[in-house]
DNA sequence: ATTGAAAGAGTCTCAGT
DNA sequence: ACTGAGACTCTTTCAAT
């Protein structure tokens, strides 16, 4: 399980400096901390061993593509042990890019990117409404997306480290 | 703007093997996709220059780091207008990773990554409460993150091409 | 643990098709 | 447009500290 480990100054320092930039080399990478790039090798193959540096994703540009449309939807489930069985069919609806379990509110949390207003309908009204388990949904569309960025564990304004 | 382009399926196939394998090699890709190396390269730099393809984007576990908390807040505005001011505030929130202008039930809607329970309380308690402009908000905490992808632009389910 | 250099693997360029 | 090969850059390994 998620065993929390020791991290020193510079696996921080590395792990943020790559959360801004993925793509840097290890020379370079080396240069703005100020040791070699063999130890930022060895550094990153320690933080990938230790599962805390999954990997990378690849980063597109969702409007070009045609989906115009991000919208978060709050799922009232008719009982709550049917979470797993949703969750499956929501699964395979491609659009359906995210679901979280959650409290407050709603029971279930679902992200959804499509191509216009026309199949966000179409995913609410033909989708999903005929999974069994959903009481009802209610739907936020994003009309801007402010910042999107990960937790910065060496940020400024952060004293957690 | 975003202007919408055209793609061939070859374009779409080496941004769907990418989503799901942003560190295959050129030379791979191309095997998977019966093309040489070097077509692989020349597309995949078209898409960069189109802009579709932004770049990589290092994937951390945030349990590892210690992060144990998703969130995800709705939050009532005073005023709608007062969006940007209370969008700059929201930002130098450095536990705070996301943030939409939403239409439904909250002007806002914001997702949080914090170190436990505690944390989310004081970033809920002491850093929001003193933003001006914000009415009230609503947390749903996240119990499980059942998936988190990409949009797949060539999945069996998917028509949209 | 860190360094610097050599070996290996991948990216990038380009002439030919 | 696609290919394959050569030049180049980056990653990876390793002996020395």
């Amino acid at each position: 399980m998620a065993q929390k480990l020791n991290f020193d100054k510079l696996d921080l320092q590395i792990i943020q400096e790559m959360m801004e930039n993925a793509e840097i080399s290890y020379a370079d990478l080396g240069k703005k901390l100020f040791v070699s790039g063999g130890t930022i090798h060895v550094r990153i193959k320690k933080l990938q061993e230790a599962g805390v540096v999954k990997g990378t994703r690849l980063n597109v540009d969702r409007k070009l593509l045609g989906y115009d449309v991000i919208a978060f939807i709050g799922i009232y489930l008719e009982k709550s042990s049917l979470y797993d069985a949703v969750a499956t069919e929501l699964q395979k609806i491609p659009q359906i890019v995210r679901l979280n379990y959650t409290t407050g509110n709603y029971s279930m949390f679902a992200e959804v990117v499509c191509k216009d207003i026309g199949q966000l309908r179409w995913i609410l009204h033909d989708q999903l409404q005929k999974i069994k388990g959903i009481e009802r949904t209610e739907t936020l569309i994003s009309l801007e997306e402010s910042f999107n960025r990960n937790v910065q564990v060496l940020a400024p304004g952060n004293t957690d480290f």
